[in-house]
DNA sequence: TCTTGACTGAGAGTTCACTCCAAGGCGTAG
DNA sequence: CTACGCCTTGGAGTGAACTCTCAGTCAAGA
């Protein structure tokens, strides 16, 4: 498939996708004779992969080394699974902070909505 | 106590702090006769509460809203109150993406720990 | 008196991750 | 033949949220 529809599938934009190649994150992707890149369910399955990794915060630099790792073959394998764990656990704290904060923020909107209650009441 | 010392109990730089206090975010706050700001612990409470809100992702300019509502007085309180419910959901919505996204994670670690354990068995 | 170390505001610079533009090349439909 | 709708590239532009520089002021200490 062409840019735009991998693009489409995959919920980035072209240019977002074009981008990603330049930097090397999707690694050696095929062309056609005219140049044009040309997009297999395999990449398809990778840059999912890639896109969640953003979607959790990881820069786009780490993702670099991770594509760059896993272009160097099974060799790499203990450092790419050192990698997604480290990302693992600082996702985790994340999400322990954020849940922090949320709890707090309920308490906050639970006392708004007291504080209105008694207004209406009185 | 002056900006120096309020930043570092609030866990930002000083230049932070004057950064939202020029965007309005911190209200009114004192000056000294020689025109050094000064703050009480009433407006670290404050900035404490910013601080979490910009830690969840709110958006600087839906901080500076609600900074405005407050600063209008209790007559906003609903509308305060609807504008943390909105961001309390989104916070929610994130956090649930957050956890999908660590469990694939975590899956992925632990084929990886296959692969290897394998590798090394044989 | 001079140095040190805090502060001030205006505004320029930085970082990140896109996002877009200009100029041009193919391939098909009218 | 021409228009359309894809694609290509290098490089410029954008937006958010800081982050820093500069030039100047003030107060305390050696």
């Amino acid at each position: 498939m062409n840019v735009k529809q991998f693009a489409e599938r995959v919920g980035l934009s072209p240019h977002t996708i074009r981008y990603y190649d330049k930097l090397g994150l999707l690694g050696e992707v095929r062309r056609g004779p005219n140049g044009h890149r040309y997009f297999s369910e395999r990449d398809l399955e990778w840059i999912g992969f890639v896109h969640r990794l953003r979607d959790t915060g990881m820069p786009v630099e780490q993702m670099l080394e991770y594509a760059r790792l896993r272009a160097e073959g099974d060799t790499t394998m203990a450092a790419r699974q050192a990698v997604l764990e480290c990302h693992a656990e600082a996702l985790d704290a994340h999400i322990r902070q954020q849940q922090a904060h949320l709890d707090n923020l309920t308490r906050k909107i639970a006392w708004y909505r007291q504080q209105l209650a008694g207004k209406t009441g009185s």
